[in-house]
DNA sequence: CGCGATTTTGAGCCATGTCAATCGGAGTGG
DNA sequence: CCACTCCGATTGACATGGCTCAAAATCGCG
């Protein structure tokens, strides 16, 4: 189901390097900090995508490169998106007994590390804390993210649904040195954005089409371009509280 | 701003009674370990409906009785309901430095009990470990519930969104003894709820009409009644992942 | 080159939103 | 006790955003 690579070819370094990124962000750590935890990962697990996550139980991935998303499916086959993890933010498989929570998937091949193991292996006691500590800033900015979540939902149109998502994208694999000139991988088919934003696939479409043909954004080729990103975020309603 | 009450009257004891049953419930504790929660309750606050309940900073509060909500107000005067806090529930005023998170209000006149307070006021170390627990626990449920909105909201037709609201409020409430043949006190306007759903006022009017024209729920005085409680789950949808 | 997955288009319909007005009950002041 | 006001519930007419169905075009890949 997975295999575990021993070796840190460039590739790792370079996952690990945007992952400490996001910790230091998201956890306010320090670059020092960030090195330490980068230290610990040991052996990283390699997964294809489509994986589901859960049955991990308990432990939580720090996703070092590649997406993952939290879904749940529904009896009628309907598919809700709650959100995606990116490089740098911990995965946490909360399948909490048989209640209906949400599935992670890997949406493309990802490589993680695990924190459990990354606690074994970590000597000091400031190690443990300061992995505890960026675990919890992860898993509290994805509840965040969240709340924005429900108010795309509940208060946005189609477009202001999906500007939003995506400069919330930009912002988030910005720091991670993934955007350049506003332009970045989307690894997303339409039908996925449409299940994100409680859309049909037809609409999220015809919304995309609406902005490319005003000049807002470009899309093609799994990769999207905001051409004038100040007119979007004014699209988006970005309102604090 | 507010008045701590010293003596506990009747109401007092009811609250507390009830507020204990959800204890027991959501953070899994017998009944011996939510009394010793409630004897831990010194002095209780009382706000009126319409208090914003943020800058409390840090401090959760135990709500012992009336209806607190979570939302966000947009720039555009557009307004997002995240869910209710009910009697027994910990009430988080996360107003996270400048982010924009949500804003907790009292929709009714509330009474509640400041958990720093009965840290404080706690004695053994079991009574911390307990009251952490059981706060843990609220909010880990609300988070939960969470969950359920986002796909209320992205996949829910408005009959279902309202349905499966009414349900998720009367199997909350039931444990409190608030709930009489599929029946409870409802202080919502139909405003607030389409704030909630994410739906017009004018149609959150327009779905109860047809359900009560259908015989499936009863609505007035701030009251309702679900009269075909089997036929309503059928109807929301209540999917196990 | 052919196949499955994804994107793209078009036509038509329905759910939901907007606007405008009325109605009823609760409180308030005279 | 009445007139007034405010808020919430209610209703109707109408507009439209977003959905469904169906089919073609394109892309990625073996």
């Amino acid at each position: 189901m997975w295999q575990a690579g021993e070796g840190r070819s460039g590739w790792v370094e370079e996952a690990l390097k945007s992952a400490g990124l996001v910790l230091a962000r998201t956890a306010k750590l320090d670059g020092a900090s960030a090195d330490r935890i980068e230290r610990l990962v040991g052996s990283v697990e390699h997964y294809p995508a489509g994986t589901f996550l859960n049955g991990f139980e308990g432990s939580p991935k720090w996703l070092l490169s590649g997406w993952v998303c939290e879904m749940r499916i529904l009896p009628d086959a309907r598919r809700q998106i709650f959100g995606f993890d990116l490089p740098g933010d911990m995965v946490l498989p909360q399948s909490r007994a048989g209640q209906r929570p949400c599935s992670h998937v890997a949406l493309t091949r990802i490589d993680c590390a695990d924190v459990e193991r990354m606690l074994r292996s970590a000597g000091a006691p400031e190690d443990h804390e300061l992995l505890n500590r960026a675990v919890a800033a992860s898993l509290a900015a994805a509840q965040e993210r969240r709340y924005d979540h429900i108010v795309r939902l509940g208060q946005y149109s189609s477009s202001e649904r999906l500007v939003s998502l995506l400069l919330e994208l930009r912002d988030r694999l910005e720091p991670l040195g993934m955007v350049a000139a506003d332009s970045f991988r989307l690894p997303l088919t339409q039908e996925q954005l449409a299940d994100t934003l409680g859309l049909s696939l037809i609409h999220v479409h015809r919304t995309l089409k609406a902005l490319r043909s005003q000049g807002l954004v470009e899309m093609r080729l799994g990769r999207v371009t905001l051409l004038k990103p100040a007119k979007l975020d004014q699209m988006a309603q970005r309102g604090l509280c």
